[in-house]
DNA sequence: GTGTCCGTTGGAAACGTTTCCAACCCACAC
DNA sequence: GTGTGGGTTGGAAACGTTTCCAACGGACAC
């Protein structure tokens, strides 16, 4: 059963190739002619060879998003939300998962194949060699995360400074005064940036003391190691944990369940994110949304408007932060703070 | 800049775009030859075009996954595990949600544009329409769920039936007598069958009774919506709650925190599928993984295999369960349980 | 010197589309 | 009757590869 192609279609239809393919698409064609041809197409069942389309067209009609980190949850937010947006405009979405910081550089470069019309990025690591290479890609590139000022890349950006913000000012209003930082790698966009927003908060804070850690990866096993030997050292100093993200918060949680702290009597807890999983843990864990699935969709609409219009001038938008209470940090009922959206363009 | 064909490769290295484009690929070729085109091909970076080898070579280097239900972490996992198996045979990953049964029926027939050499698909529903949408597909598809015997596809499956199994017998020996079964929707392959599989533990054992609910969808808050009136009508006649998936099983740890009960002592709950939602919650879910990891990889492979080799008999596949016991069901410390794994082929 | 064989080469076809361009037809105006 | 113009049409080129096939050249045997 050899594919059917559009020859066989204008065949069957008794027109030429041109015609046939016009009508198909909709182009100029006569009413009697279009006719002919969906009927044949109908027919034979004919569908158009995206692979003959791609390389005559010179689009493939596919999306690229390029993951961090798949087995945290909030990349995968993410990426339902860019599949949501991808799949309503008639593209299809590729994921990659970039390993490190040179496999990441390699994934760009390879936007040289042509085999995307775009790609979303998500680096944790933002080096000067994927600088260069977002720059120098044949495609729009989309990034979720933090460029170079005159980088010229579409950019969106969660508002890490602001986050921290809502969570410092929540643990101080709730009496908390010796908070300690755990944070993920520093060499990342996230850890730098959560570590950045933490340390401005607490300085603007009055009578707050901190500390700051920093473990390996953002996961669970991770944050409960550290959390485990922070806690045992010196619990008696600090009076909450502010996690880098929901995976060290929970880990972190755990650390002070199995250590036989309460929490949040004998300590508060809190996470970035808000993911499901801060949303099921018991008690939940409070935890500051940055908007990952908004981010996500945004990037998305941004890659189609920039592939739509290509000379259109770089956006760079952040997504405001949502404070998420929950049981982790406060006796009272939980409740929810929002910051103010905020937009900008270059 | 304008993209650097093998033509201008060919031009650079004095020899035909014939040799050039065997020299790059390692056809039959002089010394000299693949030393010159080599050469030339690195002075203008040159990287062959996706699109056209696509067409040429009459594929894509590229497999899809028909995800379900990507709200769902066991399908998160499933997809990880393919990624990787994908990426390390030098394939790219497609990724399309399936929406209703039409849209899954759709989306199998869409193989006929040739944009991927085959498909992993997790259909929640099978359809006729979808086992005749399958059997039709230009290339090769594999099934993570359940087909007719005779559909002549590669699938592989999770055994429920032992899953469910592990689960009863792990309840009835912790003393527990009366179960009920919080099921999602029926007619999905998961909902029938850990639906079976209950069953049919509960009439293997002695002095159980059971009852049986079903909800709309697979997610915590219906879980949690079913939960609460189930135990606000019968707490008094069940003992433990047996959840056809982690999700309903969270939603009834929280119905059942929230209306006062105590977690294992008052009720047990088990959940299916062992994501990490369970491994966080507090108490921990007690849960069964139906090694959706495991089907997903083992999925990839066997698609990757008929490609490479598409006469090979058909298989089918069952990945053993593990039950994995946490606090949500025992006060003991928790362990685990593997069946043995069993494999079949037809 | 002629013939044979093998390794290498280049021209051209092919993959299935879309689209340029010239040609055509017909209606209408002059 | 001739000319003009708009709407349709079909042939052919083009997208960038890979691969078929015929031709070439040199080495070797006779």
């Amino acid at each position: 059963m050899a594919r059917v192609t559009i020859i066989d279609v204008a065949k069957r239809a008794g027109v030429s190739v041109a015609s046939a393919s016009r009508a198909l698409n909709g182009l100029v064609a006569s009413a009697e002619t279009v006719q002919k041809v969906r009927a044949a197409a109908a027919e034979l069942g004919y569908t158009a060879d995206a692979r003959a389309r791609s390389l005559k067209l010179g689009r493939t009609q596919q999306l690229a998003y390029a993951v961090a980190d798949i087995g945290n949850p909030v990349y995968v937010d993410m990426m339902s939300a860019i599949e949501r947006v991808v799949a309503a405009s008639d593209y299809r979405l590729v994921i990659s998962s970039t390993g490190d910081a040179d496999a990441t550089v390699e994934l760009v470069e390879s936007l040289r194949r042509g085999f995307v019309d775009g790609m979303v990025i998500s680096p944790l690591r933002v080096t000067d060699e994927l600088v260069a290479a977002i720059s120098e890609a044949p495609v729009p590139v989309v990034v979720l995360g933090r460029m170079p000022d005159d980088s010229g890349t579409d950019t969106v950006m969660a508002d890490s400074t602001r986050g921290m913000g809502l969570v410092v000012d929540h643990l101080v209003s709730e009496g908390r005064r010796r908070l300690a930082f755990i944070n993920g790698p520093e060499d990342t966009t996230p850890g730098r940036f959560r570590l950045d927003g933490f340390r401005r908060a607490v300085a603007a804070a009055r009578n707050v003391s901190s500390i700051e850690i920093a473990v390996d990866d953002f996961t669970i096993a991770e944050g409960y190691g550290a959390a485990v030997s922070l806690l045992q050292e010196r619990a008696g100093e600090i009076d909450a944990v502010v996690a880098a993200n929901d995976l060290i918060g929970i880990g972190t949680l755990h650390a002070a369940d199995d250590l036989g702290l309460r929490v949040p009597a004998d300590l508060a807890i809190t996470g970035v994110d808000d993911t499901e999983l801060a949303q099921v843990s018991r008690p939940g864990l409070t935890s500051v949304g940055l908007g990952a699935a908004e981010r996500g969709r945004l990037a998305a609409e941004l890659l189609l408007a920039r592939i739509a219009e290509p000379g259109r001038p770089e956006q760079t938008v952040t997504v405001a932060p949502t404070l998420r209470v929950r049981g982790s940090s406060v006796l009272r009922a939980p409740h929810t703070v929002t910051a103010f959206p905020r937009e900008a363009s270059a």
